[in-house]
DNA sequence: AGTGAAACTCTGCGCCT
DNA sequence: AGGCGCAGAGTTTCACT
């Protein structure tokens, strides 16, 4: 399922994943194509599914949500109908940001964005309100060192 | 830190956390506002940091890295200098999309992005060769059951 | 604060190399 | 394939409410 992607490809990539507003003119400029051929590789990129979306990424602290948590989660049962239940919890709650079932195939890590304590408790009385759960743990974030969307590009 | 958001606001951020591609026209029907009173709101938010940055989102699998890994670290020392070095060998490495340092100040939780088993080991390898590294361990994504950057303005 | 219109920029698509 | 150019869409500024 991997693209095919060429010298110019990786390069229009890398910038758009900085910043979706360049300006096709400048774009061009700076990885040495014409406005048009990068466009038409945008669109392509686009069509085949290697950009996904651009979106506006916020500052959490800003629109009161300081306080990231990992939740560490254990099934109640291991069978595919607890999964479904679960994957269509987790989704509809928009503090989650990522879920992911873990190698072991009995663990899944739940990562969320929260306004502080209390509403951490919400969201985790909420969750096992809704799915059985085996066992749950919170770590909580006490410092950002790193975050970011954007994804290598040196092989592919 | 917090911005203090209207109702006009929330909405256009949580369209704007959707596809920012969106042309203040429809955006301003959307949410029934005109298009220029959404463009200073726009940019205001900009100013203010709650809006950090618009970049295309891209499909890690078509970009060769379909294997998300979370490893857990412990500090081999605990001190100031050690979590600088820390910092600045994880932030340079483009395959890390997180660093978090976790409550208990001993440990971190890092999310990479990589090709295969053998590209995992390459960057435990060089992690590993540039910081002291008390205790390593590595978790990999089995299912991708939910990843998002949206985040909820229901409050605020 | 928000609205409407005008000026300007950028993009999308045709055509040519 | 890549580059040029125009028509239309989208954005930014201005004057007014």
């Amino acid at each position: 399922m991997t693209s095919n992607l060429d010298e110019f490809d990786r390069k229009i990539l890398t910038e758009l994943q900085r910043n979706a507003d360049l300006p096709l003119e400048t774009l061009g400029q700076r990885i040495g194509l014409s406005r048009n051929a990068c466009w038409r590789r945008i669109r392509s990129l686009e069509a085949a599914g290697v950009i996904r979306a651009r979106v506006a990424l916020l500052d959490p602290a800003r629109i009161g949500l300081p306080l990231t948590v990992f939740m560490q989660i254990r099934a109640a049962l291991h069978d595919a109908d607890w999964l479904d239940k679960f994957a269509r919890a987790t989704r509809a709650l928009p503090e989650v940001q990522g879920v992911y079932r873990m190698s072991g195939d009995l663990d899944y890590l739940i990562r969320a964005q929260v306004a502080d304590m209390a509403d951490y408790d919400r969201l985790y009385q909420t969750l096992i309100a809704r799915v059985p759960m085996g066992d749950v743990s919170a770590s909580f974030v006490m410092e950002e060192i790193k975050h970011s969307t954007e994804l290598p590009l040196s092989r592919a």
